[in-house]
DNA sequence: CTGCCTGCAAACTCTTTGCACGAAT
DNA sequence: ATTCGTGCAAAGAGTTTGCAGGCAG
């Protein structure tokens, strides 16, 4: 999906869930949608401050939420307190995330087999699946052998 | 594992790491292991202190990692903000969560193919796996059905 | 003009930490 | 007798919220 494309489908769901297109708003959706990497609420607060040096972490917290649930970010959870925010690109809808604890890095892998083990587990249960999460916690080969990795920010 | 043998392990642990063997460690200890549920570290203060009131909350947050280090407890993270803690019973090592977003209720539920993915996707980027997690959220068919649900707590 | 949206700062939740006292070895 | 462990309270990180003023519709 294009950036402009994505940036229209953001106005039109605001448009349609009768909220308002603020500057605030367009500011922090351009700027989450031109990072390729993963960002945290903070990071994007200065990203969209340099667009418009207005917004304030309030309205990035408050903005974060809209843009999830309209289906333009994936926020992901690895466990580290702060949560991080990828835009979604394309139809990658089932997706697990490699975590590298020496690199900080997160891929983000394919995974379509986790919706058919959600969907088995849970009828079991009794229970109609929402979503899954798969993550998978690892050590970098190169970091191990050379003491640094290429990938570490 | 019965609480006795788990408990020797958590002593040997213990005084293995030349860490000392006190009155409220063992009362967080038995508090834990008397738990069939999932417990936050909160709930777990409560019910040491019912043993010995003299534990706080700081030896509570103190003790949980020795306990997961030594694994005797598993540690869950659903993004909740809290994390929650299960004594671990038997051999129970590659498991993933259920969560029923309306009873509010963890299931754990044996995924051994996980440890399969994690090596498989993890060496295709140069990585070791560390550990990795699968969870899903679900709703419950009875709470939609009828507005309530009896696993509700 | 109306009322949603904003920035600011304080509040909140969960967890960690510094310190002086107390207890295990 | 040493130290490590403890309780207390304050600090810390990330996120949420109440309020008065501002701007989109």
């Amino acid at each position: 999906m294009s950036i402009a494309l994505a940036r229209d489908k953001f106005r039109q769901y605001l448009t349609q869930k009768g909220l308002r297109v603020t500057n605030q708003r367009l500011a922090i959706f351009d700027a989450a949608f031109n990072r390729t990497e993963h960002f945290t609420a903070e990071q994007l607060l200065d990203y969209a401050r340099a667009i418009d040096d207005s917004v304030s972490r309030a309205t990035v917290y408050r903005t974060l939420p809209i843009m999830t649930e309209s289906a333009l970010l994936r926020e992901v959870d690895i466990g580290t307190g702060e949560k991080f925010y990828l835009p979604i690109s394309g139809n990658s809808t089932q997706v697990a995330q490699v975590v590298c604890v020496d690199c900080d890095k997160i891929f983000e892998i394919s995974a379509p087999f986790m919706e058919w083990y959600g969907s088995t587990v849970s009828s079991k249960l009794g229970l109609t699946p929402e979503s899954q999460r798969l993550q998978v916690s690892a050590h970098c080969d190169v970091f191990r052998n050379t003491g640094s990795c290429p990938r570490r920010s």
